[in-house]
DNA sequence: CCACAATTTAACATTTACATTAAATAAAGT
DNA sequence: ACTTTATTTAATGTAAATGTTAAATTGTGG
């Protein structure tokens, strides 16, 4: 299994997490495409990059003098795999809530 | 809907993650029985603690001495439910490299 | 009230993260 | 070869995160 908390640790940034969607979204960019709708500068860009890429959250391909990024969709998965494992726990704990709620109506 | 870079980021810490799962797994747990566990001191623990709670992923309650803590299930499905946000790009995109991978076995 | 137990806050040191500008690298076009 | 385009690496400063020990807080019980 792959190492939760880094991947995390890598969508913890708002600017990663927004350059992630928005590869979601739009597909394979560019390093220069996605620098542009952000206010940073292009080495800060390339270094959140380069975090995404080494925890494993993007790929990057070279064509002609551009590197290319996309999301790796197995992290997604991961992710997804990881609120699963603990689902029981989470279903179970939001039913009680709601019945709570429901109790709570009835009282008053 | 939530702040998910905020959740990432309280769980992109080793030690806030295994709390959390410890939680998910055990149950409601005061802060004593949560330190136990990991070699580090009680103020650690006690801030990492805060952490999560700040950023909405635990609960705190008060019981005579004691300060409990629980794991808020909206948070676990927060999580899940973006990853569904984005699924037609991972489930679709898994296929296509699954099909890539029969098409290179089939070329052998 | 005093002592104990559980936990947090304060003060501090150290590491890590993130931004910037300037320089380096890589690939194409002229 | 020289210039332009695209991107990264280096050098540097600053802010934020994390850990420690010591002191303060909060609640129980003698």
């Amino acid at each position: 299994m792959s190492d939760i908390p880094k991947i995390f640790s890598a969508l913890s940034d708002p600017t990663r997490f927004a350059i992630v969607e928005r590869l979601m979204n739009e597909g394979e960019l560019p390093a220069g495409a996605l620098q542009a709708g952000f206010d940073i500068s292009a080495p800060a860009i390339s270094r959140h990059l380069s975090v995404l890429n080494g925890a494993g959250v993007v790929n990057r391909r070279v064509n002609r003098q551009q590197r290319l990024y996309s999301v790796r969709p197995e992290i997604m998965q991961d992710i997804c795999s990881w609120t699963m494992t603990h689902r029981e726990f989470w279903e179970s704990s939001l039913m009680r809530l709601e019945a709570a709620l429901v109790e709570e109506m009835n009282k008053k």
